[in-house]
DNA sequence: AACTAATATTTGTATATGCAAATGTTAAAA
DNA sequence: TTTTAACATTTGCATATACAAATATTAGTT
């Protein structure tokens, strides 16, 4: 069990990372910045939940995607949130296409039927597994 | 896909490192040390397909072990081979019962069934997305 | 109103892992 | 036999992520 995740996870990954360099973003980055954009001011403390990282993990990314001017952030108090840049929604169209060829790739490979089983699986899995 | 393989290969990493914690190694160590005490002598890159992770990778596991006093590596041309100390191989029980524990308790929580069906998948698929 | 507790975010530091280049070694070809 | 190609391992560097502590802010209690 602990290999099959691990393995499953990093080619996964791998197949992604791929993916997304057509936009030169990691796919976490890719992910937060999808959104962010469909939903701008979002909170990182949202994104942790969504993303099922850690608000720390999140501050980066969020670094990152601010220095690369795809994002803003606002802070009010204790709460932040976070907006696209219009350059980030300029983007947004290629991250949609990034994201389907990512899915019709495994798709192509695994099955669709079998796919969409497991991944309801895992999340599910993830679920019981947390805290 | 993406998040739900990666949440879920963390939530299992945790549930394991919490588990190896008890003879104070990573999970990743653990195993290795275990094939090297199964089949001492084990190479670096078989050790690396065993464990799904790469040559580099394996290198600085096999280091941490080493500084530890738990294998030794013996090196004869371009191949190198992996023994383990003494004191490994009286921890091994010790490494079988964690591997044990960390099995019990995901059965416990995830059913017995539904895991080994859903390890052999992700087995599965992690091969054919594979290079 | 002052103090404490809860919450949201960020920062410092550590771990796990990989890629690409470097190193050292054997095998094959010229 | 020298040169070249293939291979195994290691090193240097980069990335992704987390945990725990630090900060900052709001809410609740007395």
């Amino acid at each position: 069990m602990y290999f099959a995740s691990n393995a499953l996870a990093r080619v996964v990954e791998k197949l992604s990372i791929d993916v997304w360099k057509k936009v030169d973003l990691s796919p976490s980055h890719a992910y937060l910045l999808m959104l962010v954009v469909e939903e701008p001011g979002m909170q990182p403390g949202s994104l942790a939940g969504q993303l099922r990282l850690t608000p720390s993990t999140i501050t980066r990314l969020i670094e990152k995607l601010e220095s690369r001017k795809l994002v803003v952030r606002t802070n009010e108090g204790k709460i932040t949130n976070v907006y696209p840049t219009p350059k980030a929604k300029e983007l947004f169209p290629k991250l949609i296409a990034c994201a389907t060829e990512f899915t019709t790739k495994y798709y192509a490979i695994l099955g669709k039927e079998e796919c969409d089983k497991l991944t309801r699986t895992m999340a599910n899995m993830a679920d019981k597994l947390d805290p």
